[in-house]
RNA sequence: GGGCGAAUAGCUCAGCUGGUUCAGAGCGCCUGCCUUACACGCAGGAUGUCGGGGGUUCGAAUCCCUCUUCGCCCACCA
């Protein structure tokens, strides 16, 4: 604990070690909080990633979001628990190991259902959730001990529970209907899980002959290949280029099956010819048409989306785009293609493995949504749930509003067994729902054979609000931290699992899971695309955390979003991305180095807690410095609140580097060397101050102000600054005057570095300054002594060592050169600053540098001149802000009128 | 096609309820410094028609309209 600190900040070297030592003392539970055991409850629920998934930079971006508010909350006082778990990612997962297995040339099929979801299990514990341990070295916070899976045997009986109850109550319900395919992954899947993306594609106009030869219909299609299935052509009943021909037949070409030509409702004449070839089996519009005109459907695809058997022979076994263009061939050699158009519109494509969907009839099992969706929107409208940002309430909404029964079967091994089983007896054949394992039907006692399929992915996600906290039992953890607070997550999952959650709570618990959803952006690249593995321009954030820490990576995440927008960081150029959060660990940790350094540096040692200071020890400096902490803590407090995390990051950042560092560890310095007076108090108030600014940083950067935070001097060996209380605001420290003189004695020392940086002074050599309230020549009529000038002078002799030693000064004079030539500046408030310089200068040069900043002040004089000249503003504007403007009216003017003088002094021309 | 958002310094972005944070920060750039915490640093400096146009107002980066460009969500015009 007291091993000299290097000069530079090492991360690696530290960061694991204190990761271990915060588990080992328990302090990611919730009771370990400085609140104690009966503190109100604060519940995030992890996003969990996939039991398969390498951390990416969007793990990396979610959970830095979670566990900064955890940390934050957790200080505050409450009981904050953040629950993780892994999901077991039915298809994402399945893919895997079946790649794996094609690797030994197998398929599923080969192996088995059962051996291969066997291989499925080995795979996951070998794996074994690394993606946690990732978790871990980015300092997540979550309470490790509770962590689910979802496929663990109490979730899984929350999702048989939740299955059934939902069975029992009429929604969920088996169906025979267009669902989206994937022909790579021969399952099934939800709207949801079929992106659509536009897509440059084509649109053929097919001719139907009329059965009769008396001539034919035109048709468009994007989908060739799927006439083959055609059983009809509708057309608006209205529209007259067709009305005489409905009920009659055509002769479908390539297939010579007699179609009727049907008249719709849904049809729109507008669009391509007015007239539709209607697939009900591969199209879910056409199978609404084809429901209401009673057409047969005729399937013409397998499940891996070739030409089936139901097809003319040459068609059959042919891929679907291979069928397209032998489709396209065969009408354009018979003349029956009208013609080939361009066209730009939507495809779905799988979410796991972007194989293009196809819409396809079949019997799946599906969530009734419309009257669980109603409550989640009421919840909504009614205040009780918001998003962050705002507008995600619009998405959220639109969702709701057009939202679709939910397919929830899937063709896939891994995952959670639908629970229903259907009865062999001919004679019974009944399908029973049920909450245990059936060996025998209840019914008639014969066999019984459980439905093939699994459940949704999201089917065991959108329960773990209360999965997780061990519903369907009313648990003790389901009474304490159901309903949980908030909810950080990628925009891309609101409507898979953040929207479902909100409609599975309320209808199991009555109550929403969260009352704050926080959608953050994505992390993009500098070109504005999207990080992934596919494009090749993904960070990884393991080498972000050996390189750079990772709290450079979390400042890195945090400083550069502000609410919901992209975080952008440069794959080729980590140092750009990351170099600042490095910086600034770095110049904590040598902050905290001198600091601590000197605390127990003779003649003063402090073996304790330094002491208490009384109000009227300190300094000027001491003042200011409490009053901009008392400042930050407000500051930056309410940015947490407000989910603004980069605000925050950037009210400490401040406060550290450029009011603590900047000035008050270089004012302090002659305090502290030596015997100097008012040692002790600058070491109490520098200490106090630097407490409250780490304990402040802590949710982002944890690692840094844990390290330095635990060396304070009188901290017991256990002490951690996880659990330490969160800073609080105090209205003793609010001090406008320091803040005010203070800023002024920066304003001096800052004038002076400037001139002598102009004038090339070298850094070595020390000048004489004068600063004067007045810069009239003694005896003029303008000379008045101002009193504010005059406190203003007296708070600079106050800190008068300060300022000679800042800007080294020989000597620093408060009062009037009798010398002309040198450097000067006048302040914003009139202060007129003089750095005599002799022969160094140029007066030519100053004259210039004057006349400039002169001229500056005249065009805002003047043009303040003609705002308060307008007697409109005067009328109007709120008397305060007319004063104000007054004000910076007169100051402009003294501070024109002092350089003014100074030029005429110089004798400038 | 419907809904929503964004455009501010070379780059990434703050700027919240119109006027004292009003034109800012970090990075980058220029100048000078190895000043006994830190060169991952210190000090000083340059940089903008606040996307274009119009409007409201005493006053607009900020509110409204419009155009342009970019992005996100949704969508069964085949």
């Amino acid at each position: 604990m007291t091993e000299p600190l290097a000069p530079q900040y090492n991360p690696s070297a530290i960061e694991s070690a204190l990761y271990a030592w915060w588990q080992e003392r328990g302090l990611f539970a919730p009771e370990a909080g400085p609140g104690g055991p009966d503190a109100p409850p604060y519940v995030i629920m992890m996003p969990p990633p996939n039991v398969t998934a390498v951390l990416h930079m969007g793990h990396g971006l979610n959970n830095t979001v979670q566990d900064v508010l955890i940390r934050f909350e957790r200080m505050r006082g409450r009981r904050a628990l953040w629950l993780p778990g892994t999901d077991h990612a039915g298809i994402a997962t399945q893919n895997v190991v079946e790649r794996l297995l094609a690797r030994e040339g197998l398929t599923r099929f080969d192996v088995g259902r059962e051996a291969f979801v066997e291989r499925v299990w080995a795979y996951v514990s070998q794996t074994g959730a690394a993606i946690l341990d990732q978790l871990k070295a980015i300092g997540s916070s979550a309470d490790w001990a509770r962590t689910y899976f979802t496929l663990d045997e109490d979730l899984s009986r929350a999702v048989r529970e939740a299955f059934v109850s939902l069975y029992e109550a009429g929604l969920v319900y088996r169906g025979h209907y267009i669902i989206n395919w994937c022909p790579r992954c021969l399952t099934a899947l939800s709207n949801e899980e079929a992106e659509k993306t536009e897509t440059d594609g084509r649109i053929w106009y097919l001719r139907y002959p009329l059965a009769d030869g008396s001539g034919y219909v035109t048709v468009a299609t994007t989908r060739p290949e799927t006439m083959l299935g055609d059983t009809a052509v509708a057309v608006h009943p209205e529209d007259d280029r067709y009305r005489p021909l409905i009920g009659r037949e055509l002769r479908l070409p390539l297939v010579d099956r007699l179609v009727p030509i049907v008249a719709d409702d849904a049809i729109d004449p507008a669009f391509g010819t007015g007239a539709v070839k209607v697939t009900p089996a591969h199209d879910p519009a056409d199978f609404e048409i084809g429901r209401r005109h009673q057409l047969p459907s005729i399937d013409v695809m397998t499940p891996d989306a070739r030409i089936s058997l139901a097809a003319p022979d040459r068609f059959q076994g042919l891929d679907r785009f291979e069928a397209r263009r032998r489709v396209v061939a065969e009408f354009e050699a018979g003349g029956l293609l009208e013609k080939t158009e361009p066209h730009r519109h939507a495809v779905g494509h799988c979410y796991r493995c972007g194989t293009v969907v196809e819409p396809r009839l079949s019997d799946q099992w599906f969530v009734r949504m419309a009257p669980l969706a109603r409550p989640a929107l009421e919840k909504y409208r009614d205040g009780t749930l918001r998003f962050i940002p705002e507008r995600r309430g619009d998405d959220y909404t639109q969702w709701l509003e057009g939202i679709r029964d939910w397919c929830i079967s899937r063709q896939l091994w891994w995952g959670h067994r639908i629970p229903v089983w259907y009865c062999q007896s001919d004679r019974c054949a009944r399908t029973t729902v049920s909450r245990t394992d059936l060996d025998a039907c209840p019914a008639c006692g014969g066999p019984v054979r459980q439905d093939e399929d699994v459940l949704d992915t999201w089917f065991s996600s959108w329960l773990v609000p209360f999965s997780s906290l061990g519903w369907p039992d009313r648990t003790a953890d389901l009474a304490t931290f159901y309903p949980g607070h908030s909810l950080v997550s990628a925009p891309e999952i609101l409507f898979f699992w953040v929207a479902r959650m909100i409609m599975a709570g309320l209808h199991f618990l009555g109550e929403v899971p969260y009352t704050d959803v926080y959608l953050h952006g994505t992390v993009r690249d500098t070109q504005h695309r999207k990080m992934s593995k596919s494009l090749g321009n993904g960070i990884d954030p393991l080498e972000v955390v050996e390189r750079y820490g990772a709290d450079a990576l979390r400042y890195s995440l945090v400083s550069g979003m502000s609410v919901g927008t992209d975080v952008i960081l440069d794959p080729d150029d980590l140092e750009a991305s990351f170099a600042a959060g490095r910086n600034f660990a770095n110049k904590l940790w040598n902050a905290g180095r001198f600091i601590l350094s000197n605390l127990d540096r003779p003649p003063r040692p402090l073996a304790g807690a330094p002491r208490a200071v009384r109000r009227d020890e300190l300094t000027l400096a001491d003042r200011w410095i409490i009053a901009r902490c008392d400042l930050t803590v407000r500051e930056a407090t309410e940015a947490y609140e407000k989910f603004r995390l980069n605000e925050a990051a950037a009210a400490v950042y401040r406060f550290l580097w450029s009011d603590l560092a900047d000035w008050y560890i270089e004012q302090i310095k002659p305090r502290l060397y030596g015997d100097a007076p008012g040692g002790d108090v600058a070491r109490a108030v520098a200490i106090q101050t630097f407490d409250a600014a780490l304990r402040l940083l802590h949710p982002i950067m944890p690692f840094i102000t844990e390290a330095l935070w635990r060396r304070f001097p009188g901290r017991p060996a256990t002490a951690s600054i996880s659990v330490a209380p969160w800073p609080r605001p105090d209205n003793r420290a609010t001090d406008a005057a320091a803040l005010a003189e203070f800023e002024r004695v920066q304003q001096v020392v800052s004038a002076i570095r400037g001139i002598r940086a102009e004038y090339g002074v070298p850094p070595g050599q020390a000048v004489r300054a004068f600063v004067s309230q007045d810069g009239a020549e003694p005896g003029s009529s303008a000379n008045r002594a101002a009193p504010a000038g005059a406190r203003a002078l007296a708070a600079l002799e106050r800190e008068r060592t300060t300022v000679e030693r800042l800007a080294k000064l020989s000597a620093l004079t408060l009062g009037e050169s009798g010398e002309r030539v040198g450097g000067h500046a006048v302040l914003p408030d009139g202060t007129s600053v003089f750095v005599p310089l002799g022969d160094a200068i140029d007066v030519g040069r100053e004259c210039l540098r004057l006349g400039a900043e002169a001229d500056r002040l005249g065009g805002l004089v003047s043009a303040q001149h003609k705002k308060l000249g307008n007697v409109q503003f005067v009328a109007r504007a709120p008397a305060d802000v007319v004063a104000r403007e007054r004000d910076k009216l007169s100051a402009w003017a003294e501070q024109r009128e002092v350089l003014l003088r100074k030029r005429e002094r110089l004798g400038c021309g």
